[in-house]
RNA sequence: GGGGAAUUAGCUCAGUUGGCUAGAGCGCUUGCAUGGCAUGCAAGAGGUCACCGGUUCGACUCCGGUAUUCUCCA
């Protein structure tokens, strides 16, 4: 059975137990400050187990995206080295919210494991949880007697709390679970150990393939357990580990799962998979499990970048960049040729990859180079280190940790480079440098953040679409201290602030309760709450509230929005199809929108697009915004975002049906023409295949017209009005460049002919061929070119000039080389103790040439005098 | 969000305690050599040393700020 069998299978089976197959969320996280990634197939459904929204289907299963590498699940480090740890992993689940409970969850796992699969039953085993005196739980009876109907009871073993009893976080919804295991040892093996003796005992062929939870409790701050009014299901199956169990694999790698990547880095490199525990084979794990986490998390809309969630793709990719480097001895980039192949293969399951390959493919190319330039400096800059510690033949913590800190270099590179050349490095010295780094960075970014105090246990509706006020309630609040400084967070029952969402920035405004205002400073999404953010509390809060937005910056943030949606189709129409929206940033003031394209927008396309948005203004089209099934919305052509998760009813913005409709949660003005002008502020690259464009509407775009307007009145003024402006300026600049080219000359036709003249007046003292005198220059550096130019006409000389130059002394001395070795004349030494006293200022230079200068400028003639008299 | 660094010729980079007439390689232009090419030889053009301010007699160099980029951590 193939992998997209085996996925098919588990789908159309739940299908046909009344569950609903919704596709995966995105694997990148919105809206949520305590998650960066998709981490197990629940995160989607978060919202109905908590109670915050109702769902649509009370059956449902999918395969979801996940990524675990930050944060409580961190497996970045094991990943390719053992067989079964991913990164980025697909998590197959069914769940029940309120509908069916223990016995079917555990009769169509059952079901679906042996008569689907026909994985032999003699290989399963199932745990159930004991119970936990402390908690005061009891021990899982029911789904002890449900398994009983299917399972000899020597295969159903109790586990412990930690293993079998699942728990969201510190309070909220919780419950037992039950987890089926499987036995892939060899016969021999099974004969020898009997397998119930390895269950949850971390031996890679006795594994977990499947948890069913089954949340019935409700965990209160208190720490005690309610019973759920509503009991719910939450299952996941890692399908990786279900496909090799399925296809008898030794290695979830060995799976057709991973076989077509690994088949073409072989293809690629040269270098042949075998399976083992040697470094290239670990590469080869490597590679095939990173290449899904960076195409996938990046197909979502998250580019690497140095932060959050896009730094751990971009440490992801490095790794893997790291690994082929150095055990497949591949220099240049790899992992985007991988793009197309993965592409395919997830076609059917994950459209968004191959819909986006080539952009995928470019962004990560552009990664690798990037990288592999990082990576040769640091060579470059490691060579010379060992180079400077011949002596000691050791680097110590701290240079290793400035080549990573500094210069990207990874340590493992250092260790292994300095071991190839007889050093040694202080791993204790880079591990301290780390904690601190580490430490300072936690400080840094502390924060604070108080519990809930709840008033009122509803959830909160927006009303802001049509309202600017409305009279509401504060149903909790919560106390938070970032960097030192205190805010409060409020949830209203309803309220007409938009949360910044979509791009478009959080509403601000006021609270009135009952006479005491208390302004609002930013509004923000939590999931699906909406928190409003200010800087104090009112003397009583459960009262009655006002809530007003600034309705002027909300207007302006509108027009911005609606101008954003009119640019996007507009791009498209011009550029292609290919513009996918990859960032949108709208405020009051201005808009800005990033979208993929390779290629800078030339001022032609520019034009033509700037063009077609202000006809669609002068169109004064009605906007119209609908709430659809998402079906009906795709099949109206609506675009839709990659990477952002949409619910079964979509809300639509449509600017005439056939320019453009657009899935967006945003606010919109009544019809196109509000906008009045639409003009560009700039365009520019962000990163690779991605550009971003600036603009403004309404009265800013006025604005910024009449601004430029009124400086292009004033370079024409300054000109004297010429008939063609433009011909003037370039008329201009290349007028001062012959000037100052003709300038420079005579400065040094000057400084020849003041050589010239002062070439006869040459003493000869001792030998020395002695020029001293003061003349009138307008820069120090003339006295030097005063020097060079003489030292061509005489030998053995000794020069010493003198000038004002802008109320300052500038003194220059020239001796020729012979002299300096012969007699010992230094210029600087007579600088400084002849000169610099004088002048009052100081000086020095090479001992052949030296300049000085001071203060004093009426003892020019005592310079020359005090030189002269050493000679 | 916090830390470390970088910014010098079209490109890749040197520039050692403040004073070297700011350099190298590649590229470019011109000339010469070779039957042609690869190439070799010679000459030349090209720099507001990112920007703004400060310290100093003097700043590519030291200090502060801004911008951009790189990099690590959260």
């Amino acid at each position: 059975m193939t992998a997209s069998e085996i996925r098919r299978q588990f789908l159309e089976f739940f299908k046909s137990k009344g569950h609903h197959v919704v596709p995966s969320a995105p694997i990148v996280v919105k809206n949520d400050p305590t998650l960066l990634f998709t981490n197990a197939g629940m995160n989607q459904f978060k919202d109905y187990f908590l109670g915050n929204q109702t769902p649509a289907w009370s059956r449902v299963a999918d395969t979801q995206k996940c990524l675990r590498v930050s944060g409580k699940h961190n497996d970045l480090e094991e990943v390719g080295i053992d067989t079964y740890h991913h990164t980025m992993f697909e998590m197959l689940g069914n769940w029940s919210f309120g509908d069916y409970f223990k016995e079917e969850a555990i009769a169509w796992s059952w079901e679906l494991l042996t008569e689907v699969y026909k994985l032999p039953k003699d290989r399963l085993y199932v745990t159930v949880f004991e119970g936990d005196k402390k908690e005061n739980l009891e021990k899982d009876q029911e789904a002890y007697d449900f398994w009983k109907k299917h399972v000899p009871e020597d295969r159903i073993l109790l586990g412990n709390k930690k293993d079998n009893f699942w728990e969201m976080g510190d309070t909220g919804p919780c419950g037992p679970c039950s987890e089926i295991h499987v036995d892939c040892r060899p016969d021999e093996e099974r004969k020898l150990v009997e397998g119930a003796t390895l269950v949850n005992k971390d031996n890679p062929q006795v594994i977990e393939i499947w948890n069913n939870v089954f949340m019935q409790f409700n965990r209160l701050k208190d720490k005690s357990l309610e019973p759920l009014p509503a009991k719910h299901v939450d299952t996941g199956m890692g399908f990786e580990r279900l496909v090799r169990v399925i296809q008898g694999k030794f290695s979830n790698y060995d799976t057709d799962v991973f076989s077509g990547t690994i088949g073409y880095i072989e293809k690629l490199t040269g270098a042949k998979y075998e399976a083992s525990d040697s470094k290239k084979d670990v590469t080869f794990r490597v590679l095939a499990d990173h290449i899904r986490a960076i195409c996938f998390t990046i197909a979502d809309d998250q580019l690497p970048s140095n932060t959050g969630a896009g730094y751990v793709i971009r440490r992801i990719l490095r790794r893997a960049v790291r690994y082929y480097f150095t055990y497949l001895e591949y220099k240049k980039p790899l992992l985007h040729e991988l793009v197309p192949v993965l592409a395919q293969q997830f076609e059917t399951v994950f459209p968004e990859l191959q819909k986006q390959v080539d952009f995928v493919k470019k962004v990560i190319f552009e990664e690798e180079n990037n990288f592999l330039r990082t990576l040769d400096s640091g060579i470059r800059r490691i060579e010379d280190i060992i180079a400077a510690n011949s002596a000691t033949k050791s680097i110590d913590g701290k240079t290793a940790f400035e080549l990573l800190d500094t210069y990207g270099f990874p340590f493992d590179l250092t260790n292994l480079i300095a071991t190839e050349n007889g050093f040694s490095v202080d791993e204790k010295g880079f591990e301290a440098a780390m904690k601190e780094q580490k430490d300072r960075s936690r400080a840094a970014t502390e924060l604070d953040m108080g519990d809930w105090t709840i008033l009122e246990d509803s959830g909160t509706t927006f009303v802001g679409y049509s309202l600017d006020t409305t009279q509401t309630k504060v149903t909790k609040y919560r106390k938070i201290k970032a960097k030192g400084k205190e805010q409060y967070q409020l949830v209203l029952s309803q309220t007409p602030f938009y949360a910044e969402s979509g791009g478009q920035v959080g509403d601000t405004g006021t609270l009135d309760f009952e006479g005491e205002k208390i302004s609002v400073t930013d509004t923000k999404k939590e999931n699906d709450l909406i928190v409003h953010f200010t800087d104090k509390l009112p003397a009583t809060i459960n009262t009655t509230v006002t809530a007003t937005i600034n309705k002027d910056k909300r207007q302006q943030t509108t027009l911005n929005h609606s101008a954003t949606h009119l640019l996007h189709a507009a791009l498209r129409q011009v550029l292609g199809t290919h513009v996918a929206q990859k960032g949108s940033l709208v405020n009051p003031e201005s808009l800005r929108f990033d979208f993929s394209h390779f290629a800078k927008v030339t001022d032609e396309e520019l034009a033509q697009i700037e063009d077609i948005v202000n006809e669609k203004i002068r169109a004064n089209i009605p906007v119209v915004i609908q709430e659809l099934p998402k079906e009906e919305a795709m099949k109206l052509g609506a675009m839709a975002l990659f990477g952002e998760k949409y619910g079964d009813i979509v809300r639509v913005v449509i600017m005439d049906p056939n320019y453009s409709v657009e899935f967006c949660g945003g606010t919109h003005i009544g019809s196109t023409g509000e906008l009045g002008l639409f003009k560009f502020l700039s365009e520019g690259a962000v990163a690779a295949g991605v550009r971003r464009i600036e603009g403004v509407t309404g009265a800013h775009a006025l604005a910024y017209v009449n601004e430029q307007l009124q400086q292009l009145k004033e370079v024409k003024a300054a000109l004297k009005n010429p008939k063609e402006l433009v011909k003037a300026v370039d008329t201009l600049i290349a007028d001062k460049a012959g000037l100052e080219k003709q300038l420079e000359v005579l400065e040094q036709e000057k400084i020849k002919q003041l050589a010239s003249s002062l070439l006869p007046k040459a003493e000869k003292i001792n030998g020395i061929n002695f020029i001293g005198s003061v003349v009138s220059v307008n820069s120090a550096d003339a006295l030097k070119q005063l020097c060079f130019q003489l030292k061509t006409e005489l030998t053995d000389y000794v020069f010493v000039f003198a000038a004002n130059v802008g109320g300052k002394a500038n003194v220059a001395v020239m001796i020729a080389d012979n002299l300096v070795a012969d007699k010992g004349l230094e210029a600087p030494k007579i600088i400084k103790e002849k000169i610099s006293g004088l002048i009052k200022g100081g000086g020095g230079g090479q001992k052949s040439f030296a300049s000085a200068g001071g203060q004093e400028t009426d003892k020019l003639d005592q310079v020359i005098t005090a030189v002269k008299a050493i000679l």
